[in-house]
DNA sequence: AATGAATGAGCGTTCATTCAT
DNA sequence: AATGAATGAACGCTCATTCAT
């Protein structure tokens, strides 16, 4: 009964993105399972229904946060057709999905290193999104791919840790000029 | 009676060294008043003759933290003689206690965020320090005040976070040379 | 429809069989509905379709339990001649169910002493049962039928309680034995 | 301070006592930590200052009560003469103690069957204490030790299960009358 | 009749904090 | 000032039970 699936899947959905809604407002440990479920409008036992844990939730978060940042970076390969384009792509997609997923990223990194396999999984991932771009754009930047992955997630991370010092919009001119600077 | 009030300093600051030493080590939610009574050698009720509340210490460790970070900068600005010389010499020291410190400072950020207010003292006075030095430098740095303070302190993060993903040293070498493409 | 009727059957037998094989298996609280109904091969909810609540199921068990036992003395009663055949066969069936059963028995036990109504109901058909065997044989046996109900039962309990201390086969002398001093 | 060490004996000693009296009418899965928490007027949090884990508090009640099954043993064998006086003694010391002790020893019989371990040296303690009284009054004794071990145990056991099924002081006396028969 | 997704009461346990000593 | 025994709120999680399908 495809119905039946539809639901399932829209309650599974529903904890996933209150737990990432949550999580980025107040952290990981600041955030329990009640709230999680009271944000989603499910019972907390509903909860252990689509998740074996608390632990097991926050990598579905994860993942669903580096997915959304390794489409990003492929949807902005996809669609530019120089390393300056991919750049200024990749950081307007970035920053429209900065607000929840950048404090996620960091928040996660931090947490996930206690089962680093898991992290290093997402990781990879991401990193590999990279990989591809930087090959396909590799004469035009002028550095190794250590430094442009360096130097790319450096700037995203810290755009969102940083992000309250500056104004608004600000930050990112920052980082698309930095970048700038660093890879050509 | 001078004695005991150094006595007091005393504990004061075998507390906060505790706290730091297990915050760096595992983290702000996995280190109990307990472990932190038993790494100071006092009793757990002593804390709370010099810290309010577990979120107090908490504020004092960082202050330490951020402090030091402070004292590299202004170690630096006063041992060198140019901008690269100024930048050299703080990445040297910033690297020099990375390993705690670091890890102290982004588990802090995310931490203090519910206290606004202390985490902006302790920011102003790391920003303050850097406007000194960047004032200094001015006509050798291509780049405004912003953008200076982003790239420095954009760096120094990510080093941390990302250390266990490049090889020991190298992760320093790119910092180096992306300071100095960024800001020369 | 009878056909439907013979179906509904079966699945409570399903059902009761499953319990009673989990039970004696990991007790009775460590046994879950879920588990049960795993066991059964029917849906969770299918349970309570049958049984008001756990607790009834529960009795339903124990009754079929006791039912058994009582079976085992009423058909040694049928086959013997004297009181020694008698207590010779009823040791051995009893000891031929004692896996299962006796570990049931003395589960129910103490669980059915809130609902002391349901036990006794059960507890009454194996007194009655024994109480025709000692009428029959009651010139044989140099027993009040007080004396002659506590002996055996109690051998018949322990022997399950204590089968782990004694060799295999042992018990059972042991009891025939005992049986034999007590009651000629 | 030897004040706060009886004090602290004292509150371990209450948490004990009201685990040993709940655990005895009402099972052990059907008390709460809480409940013993109540009973014993402390915090909940204060068990788990005296022990590790409501496994570990259940053990320390069964070694209290087995021990006192070994004090009756002990004891009884001190003040006797001949065996029966020994068995008398034993009998009405057991029975004295039944109310409490008797249901939990068998209580605990089944739970601790998980951590086999600490039963055993329980038990192997109780087994020593009869063996001890069985060298002493071997010659009087007509049955083997493990005869001797099975018939003492299976009925105080039963004793106590079977109690509500009998008037009081009733199955005291068939326990006499039933070891009379069997030991002599 | 049969199902299993959904639920929330209640579990064992932890730990920041208090307070009598 | 210094302590650690004592506490209970709050946690993650389980499971008997309900109910829409």
């Amino acid at each position: 009964m495809p119905g039946v699936q539809v639901k399932k899947e829209e309650k599974r959905r529903a904890i996933i993105e209150a737990a990432e809604k949550l999580f980025a407002e107040r952290g990981i440990e600041d955030v329990s399972t009640s709230d999680i479920a009271r944000e989603a409008r499910v019972g907390k036992g509903t909860i252990y229904v689509y998740f074996e844990s608390k632990e097991k939730l926050l990598k579905a978060v994860a993942s669903s946060v580096y997915s959304s940042f390794v489409k990003d970076v492929r949807e902005s390969l996809k669609d530019s057709r120089n390393a300056e384009e991919f750049l200024d792509m990749m950081v307007e997609r970035v920053f429209r999905n900065m607000k929840t997923r950048g404090k996620l990223l960091y928040t996660f990194h931090r947490h996930l290193k206690s089962s680093k396999k898991d992290y290093e999984g997402f990781q990879k991932d991401y990193r590999t999104a990279l990989k591809e771009a930087y090959e396909r754009y590799k004469e035009e930047i002028g550095a190794t791919f250590e430094e442009f992955y360096f130097f790319t997630t450096s700037f995203f991370m810290s755009s969102y840790i940083m992000a309250g010092e500056f104004e608004p919009g600000r930050i990112k001119e920052i980082v698309k000029a930095g970048l700038k600077k660093l890879l050509s």
